[in-house]
DNA sequence: TAATTTATCCCCCTTATAGGGGATTGTGCA
DNA sequence: TGCACAATCCCCTATAAGGGGGATAAATTA
């Protein structure tokens, strides 16, 4: 059983090559070539690819915008992206969106294979500059964070709250009194522009403030 | 002005010829060599290295824990793992660490070089099965999580749930009686095995349950 | 030294929430 | 046809939580 492939590309020469290319494989086949994505929609529904390679630059509609229709048809899905210049926040963009890696144009035909193969095997064949983007956002995810001026009793009642904890339990875990905790928590809350500790749990581990 | 490299690697023999390959490349310079990461903080603090070459195997202390130190003296100091078997496992806690990047003890001294620019330039070396975990936990596509056989009805009272909005609120944004809305709210506090709403918050954002 | 902040505690009052029932309607499946 | 289930609504009761006060001792800062 071959792999089903789909391909956005708008340049029509390299469309072809590439469909030609992917059809000599023994593990591939085209199964849609297309100019733009304006239709994306519809022929993922209606062909039901395993792989689709979608090129970044493409007249009208973005190929990035397909990534979120495509994966919404199916997850399973897998994107792999395909661009002519390698530029970081396009391509970080796609990976946002959930693309499963990229090549770049000017990869060998040897090696576009075996990009598509590293896609099927669950990789995500990316440059380390784009690698280290994605490694970045995502622990050091916004540095650029409000300061709640919370002081460091507060910090540790917000912690205890954060985890669901009632007002009497976190009171008896800091050996305070029920009064002094409600007292604490009546500061985080203005402090946070919150007004009951719901919101203050949402607000928290929504925007990842860290305590 | 060369690149100072600290390394951390138990092995003796291997130590020693990684300190003699780097020291004679030109951009890079060698100063500190250590068998364990015990004193990483000492010897960091002392050193000031701009790039450290970790091993994750050692005895005593794992690599992977001496990360977390290192950056807490400085952010800036790169860190690129060194092991010899590509345990997907550890390359990744490496990299939720902190790590900047990893590398097999079988590459080629060209390679490691070209490694060790790559991270100075703000790359990040890794393979594709790597980065796609990554990717994975970046955009918290966490499949193997729990399902709570949640109804459509109650997935949407909890999306509000979570945004910390009342009870009251709500029902009146699902049009529905303040108590059927309760009644949902019950039986979403039954499944998730948890006693109220904040529980059901901190649940939900903590282990990011997809709704 | 005086003012401010922090952490601690207490009161009253109101509203929100949780837990325990129970009831009705419609839908889909066996 | 009947059953299970989802979704809707209602009642009662007790507790939890929030808002508004105020007070004190200790530490910090101006």
């Amino acid at each position: 059983m071959k792999i089903k492939l789909v391909i956005f590309e708008d340049n029509h020469q390299l469309r072809k090559s590439l469909e030609i290319l992917l059809n000599t494989s023994e593990s591939y086949v085209v199964i849609g070539n297309f100019p733009h994505v304006s239709k994306a929609k519809e022929i993922i529904l209606d062909l039901r690819p395993h792989l689709v390679i979608l090129d970044i630059d493409m007249p009208g509609k973005d190929g990035i915008t397909a990534i979120p229709v495509i994966k919404e048809i199916d997850p399973e899905i897998f994107i792999l992206m395909y661009t002519q210049f390698e530029d970081d926040e396009k391509i970080f963009r796609s990976l946002c969106a959930g693309a499963d890696g990229y090549i770049l144009k000017k990869t060998s035909p040897l090696k576009l294979i075996l990009a598509l193969d590293e896609v099927r095997k669950g990789g995500a064949p990316m440059s380390p500059a784009i690698a280290r983007k994605v490694l970045a956002s995502f622990h050091t995810s916004v540095k650029d964070k409000i300061n709640y001026n919370l002081t460091s009793r507060e910090t540790e009642v917000l912690k205890y709250l954060i985890k669901g904890c009632s007002v009497k339990y976190i009171a008896s875990e800091l050996y305070i009194a029920y009064e002094t905790c409600r007292s604490h928590l009546k500061n985080i809350y203005t402090k946070l522009h919150v007004n009951c500790g719901k919101e203050a749990i949402a607000k928290v581990l929504a925007e990842k403030i860290e305590l």
